[in-house]
DNA sequence: TAACCCGTGTGATCTAAATCACATTCCCAC
DNA sequence: GTGGGAATGTGATTTAGATCACACGGGTTA
């Protein structure tokens, strides 16, 4: 999902080679010493939970290499997927900040690398710069755009239709930025989909082979390729 | 909606009568004056619109008395209502922050007086006082967990009924706080609701109907009571 | 007072999509 | 390879709830 693929996990902050297009690790060379010092580099493996949806929030976590399914779950089992966090992708600021138990559960899906930091250090670190502070805001209106968006398909496009066609094209538009062919790798299962779309997995199965039908998307293997995104757009509504 | 009523707007930001209770006003004497210096307060009728979806985001808007619907509304004319906007929540900052249109229409649902700051300002104010950027970062959190939750509620609640009773709990918790009678004003119409619940009109007044038969809940003109959290609770799955 | 509009109440359809129930294919471990 | 467990594909059945089509009441404008 991510456009930059780095190998090896970074050893420290400072040297890390993609700081620049994380958005989050990209300070200032003064805060970013700092941001060196605190938390600690925990490696996961693959299925691993980094915390779990009411879990009291004690640590903020930064997303240095691999990546992380966030999700959360109603009492009846049904899950919804929030979205696929990248590297530089903070995870658990909301619920440090607004003083609450975690809403989300993150997951890895691959083995990956992440900074933890305790909730105390992490705030006082805010507190200490202003640019970090400014830092934490946008990413927390990123994470509140995307949830928005979520809520927004769920609510509006009537169809499953609709719903999918638009978790697609926001996908596409998301991985493929800027270049004309809107081409991704669905790492994700039809059940996975579905509950980011919010319907059930035999429709998505069935859909997705309609829009391959019609000449509207292409799949090889794991890699789909939007070919008429127009299409999928009108079906947005 | 809101707990506390002021009846007439407050004259400046330093003689805030409300000022404790109201999330990001509530700031350091320091920060407090300065922030008192920078924009204009804006009174608006009833029905005006403070900003539009798409708009670019020039300014972050502060509530300092009345009511601001907040709504987003897809191409084929369905709206979907987030909240109700109380004095203290802060507007547009996500915008402003992520340097995209507005999300949103802002919409007053009375008259209402709002602090308005242009954008570079805003920015520029909470680059100076750290206190400030926390207050703006948690403002967000609370925009965030909001959404999330409507997004849970549409995608997990697989039900109307669910959606609904949901929706009430939500209304009921963040109104009564603390109290043991679960009591509210509803200023919404039937259709309002329906919209923030993901449903048609007919179904709203059908559930609210069959919750009032069931004595779950109780309506004296437009004052509702929860009577039985529980049994609605339980509908959430 | 009539004419009107808006919000509400309630039945009778109608339909998208969930659900159920399998067949098939894919892929990884042994 | 070969067996077994996912992940997919596809039909038949069922159903929640959207939609349509009214009827009613209460409030306000003329």
């Amino acid at each position: 999902m991510a456009v930059v693929h780095s190998h090896h996990p970074p050893e420290d902050c400072l040297n890390c080679e993609h700081r620049h297009l994380r958005m989050f690790c990209n300070l200032t060379p003064e805060a970013l010493a700092d941001y060196d010092k605190i938390g600690i580099m925990m490696s996961h493996a693959r299925g691993a939970k980094l915390f779990t949806e009411g879990d009291a929030a004690r640590n903020v976590f930064v997303i240095c290499f691999g990546q992380v399914k966030i999700s959360s779950t109603s009492r009846d089992g049904k899950t919804m997927i929030l979205k696929i966090a990248a590297p530089g992708d903070v995870m658990g600021l909301s619920a440090v900040l607004a003083n609450v138990p975690h809403e989300v559960t993150a997951e890895a899906i691959e083995p990956c690398t992440v900074k933890t930091v305790r909730k105390q250090e992490f705030v006082d670190f805010l507190g200490r710069h202003g640019i970090a502070s400014m830092h934490a805001a946008q990413s927390l209106s990123g994470e509140y755009l995307t949830v928005f968006h979520d809520a927004k398909r769920l609510a509006l496009s009537g169809s499953a239709a609709g719903r999918l066609a638009r978790l697609l094209l926001d996908w596409g538009r998301s991985t493929a930025n800027g270049k004309p062919e809107i081409r991704f790798t669905m790492a994700l299962t039809h059940e996975e989909i579905a509950n980011m779309a919010g319907t059930s997995r035999e429709t998505v199965t069935r859909l997705l082979n309609q829009f391959r039908r019609d000449q509207w998307i292409t799949i090889r293997g794991t890699s789909l390729t939007i070919v008429k995104p127009d299409q999928l757009e009108k079906l947005t509504a």
